[in-house]
DNA sequence: TTGGAGTCAATAAT
DNA sequence: ATTATTGACTCCAA
């Protein structure tokens, strides 16, 4: 019943102030050539404009709404992430797995991550896509058991021919910049082992990142000597692990007010919160009694009412002095009260040291600076 | 250079 | 077979 997919991203403006024309790009729908700042994907049906266009044009889509729809008809129609990822959106199996389970908050995205939603979005629009992915699905195990068969009995590759198949449907859109190192030929070379960090590194290292989130090189250094690793892992694993507590934080936002049904407890008692006592946790915990909310800085509340949920307008004030985190320090502090989920509590807090960085980064630069908030 | 956003792609887990 | 996880890499902005 709920199906209202949101608002279409159609309705341009047209040129009424549009500024310059599209330059019309000399690359003639050639080869299978690397198209660099065009459009890789031919995008639908619509017009002559690029997904880059639409995405800037773009309304606020729920991306929530837009990936629970995604993932019901993909399950509904035995479609898979890959097909539907190098297809529809120009990406691998796994990013668009991540994408689907943890969508970001549309405001938080900039406009590369906005674009694979407004292509999800334009793809759910028009349900004889399904259609079209599932006939690239038959046509994709028709070849395979061709030469699944062909292997065996005859020894002749014909791939020459290149039938062309499907294939071409343009999935190295990613073009220039995967030239990786060599690999192709009988180089006997090593294919990197895959750095695979053992669950106590792991311990370790996030014990570090709850004392530090933003450690020095010479912290880095540190570690990466105790641990055995190298510097660039330590790095990375730093790199990586704030920006997915980020996006835990972003969701948990997102989550919060679901209404419907009193479904399973989505507790979640990840993270083994391997508390040894050095928390150091400046975050104070009260208990307080009512939750008040918003106040006259309402954060991004998303009225996510379980379906059919009209058109929230409000909102625009939402990422106003959006740092990479919204809600306000106070606010944090503040909002910190919440028994359940210690987990919860310690992100906020890695997010308040986050701020807190920043600040200092920024008060201990030459001019006084002044925030621009 | 540092940090963030997006992804890739190997490999774990279902 | 698919889907989920995650170290590393590219591109960018400050």
């Amino acid at each position: 019943p709920l199906s209202s997919a949101e608002e279409s991203v159609k309705s341009l403006g047209d040129q009424g102030s549009g500024a310059g024309m599209s330059q019309v790009p000399p690359r003639e729908p050639s080869e299978p050539s690397e198209s660099q700042p065009g459009t890789p994907l031919p995008v639908p049906g619509h017009s002559g404009l690029s997904i880059q266009e639409m995405v800037a044009m773009s309304p606020e889509l729920d991306t929530y709404v837009i990936t629970k729809k995604v993932k019901e008809v993909l399950t509904d129609n035995n479609l898979g992430q890959r097909l539907f990822g190098e297809t529809i959106l120009g990406l691998t199996q796994g990013s668009v797995s991540d994408l689907l389970a943890r969508p970001k908050p549309w405001h938080k995205l900039s406009l590369k991550g906005r674009e694979p939603f407004v292509r999800m979005q334009l793809w759910l629009q028009d349900p004889r896509n399904v259609e079209k992915l599932m006939d690239m699905k038959r046509m994709e195990k028709k070849a395979y058991m061709k030469r699944r068969h062909s292997s065996v009995s005859e020894s002749q590759t014909v791939d020459s021919l290149s039938g062309g198949d499907f294939s071409q449907g343009g999935s190295p859109q990613h073009g220039l910049g995967h030239h990786m190192h060599q690999q192709q030929p009988p180089q006997q070379h090593l294919k990197k082992p895959r750095v695979v960090l053992a669950p106590e590194e792991k311990e370790a290292l996030k014990r570090a990142y709850q004392q530090k989130p933003y450690p020095s090189p010479k912290t880095i250094e540190e570690l990466a000597s105790q641990l055995n690793l190298k510097t660039s892992t330590v790095i990375n694993w730093f790199h990586n692990y704030r920006s997915r507590i980020r996006r835990e934080l972003f969701i948990e936002e997102i989550q919060r007010g679901e209404g419907g049904s009193p479904s399973t407890r989505a507790g979640k008692a990840s993270e083994g919160d391997s508390c040894d006592g050095t928390e150091s946790d400046g975050t104070v915990e009260r208990e307080g009694g009512s939750d008040n909310r918003d106040e006259g800085t309402a954060s991004t509340t998303s009225s996510t009412a379980a379906g059919t949920s009209s058109h929230h307008q409000g909102g625009a004030l939402d990422s106003l002095f959006s740092f990479p985190e919204s809600g306000h320090v106070s606010s944090v502090a503040t909002t910190a009260r919440n028994p359940r989920d210690s987990s919860l509590r310690k992100k906020k807090a890695a997010n308040l040291n986050n701020i807190i960085h920043r600040l200092e980064k920024a008060a201990s630069k030459d001019e006084p600076h002044e925030w621009e908030f």
